[in-house]
DNA sequence: TTAACATATGAGCATATGTTCATATATGTA
DNA sequence: TACATATATGAACATATGCTCATATGTTAA
């Protein structure tokens, strides 16, 4: 039998679906984004709400950042950052409802 | 402000999807169950589609089976591996939907 | 300018992850 | 029984990940 091409994936793709996947792999990331896919936030409040270290969480927005998955404005000396990939959020939300339906 | 149940997933839905995300956040787990979203596979199959050793993909199979991903039949002594959770499945077609779709 | 506040970042560390290599187990066949 | 084939598994190793601690940066107010 010849080797079709639907019977397997790039490398690339796979590659890329990981990259997406990883993202959501961390439950504290995935905490982080279902806050912001309620409601754009501050660190601070990310903070108290996940009672985590400020530096925890800020180097997991720094995460989420680097893959373009949330975004932040500045007023002031605040950041309030908010989800930048709607995508990522309906998967999110697709597999948190599927849990809580179990 | 009270702390309210919508703002935040308690640890147990929030570590449960990230067994889930975890389960698909690597490119050889991806493509094995891209795979058996196809068609039932032996593991020899397997690995000659996927170019890697017996073994590594024998692993990536007990890592997929241990999270419930996939079951298999014995036929000989040969063992067929086809997909267990459709959730999953329907999951990673979406994204990967996604991405060809950019 | 100085101090206080909000956030980011680098180093270090413990743990998790994915592969390889060697070997074990299970099945079929001579 | 002995051997070949198909698959699983344990140990070892390199790399990745997520946190803490200390400190840096940026902003506001006195």
């Amino acid at each position: 039998m010849e080797r079709t091409d639907h019977s397997f994936l790039n490398q690339a793709t796979a590659d890329e679906a990981s990259r997406i996947f990883k993202a959501l792999a961390d439950p504290t990331r995935i905490k982080i984004l279902y806050l912001l896919s309620q409601e754009e936030c501050s660190v601070g409040h990310i903070t108290e709400v996940l009672e985590m270290t400020q530096s925890a969480v800020s180097h997991q927005l720094s995460t989420l950042r680097k893959l373009r998955l949330v975004k932040y404005r500045r007023e002031g000396s605040t950041l309030y950052y908010s989800y930048d990939d709607e995508h990522v959020i309906t998967i999110l939300q697709q597999v948190l409802t599927h849990i809580n339906c179990k």
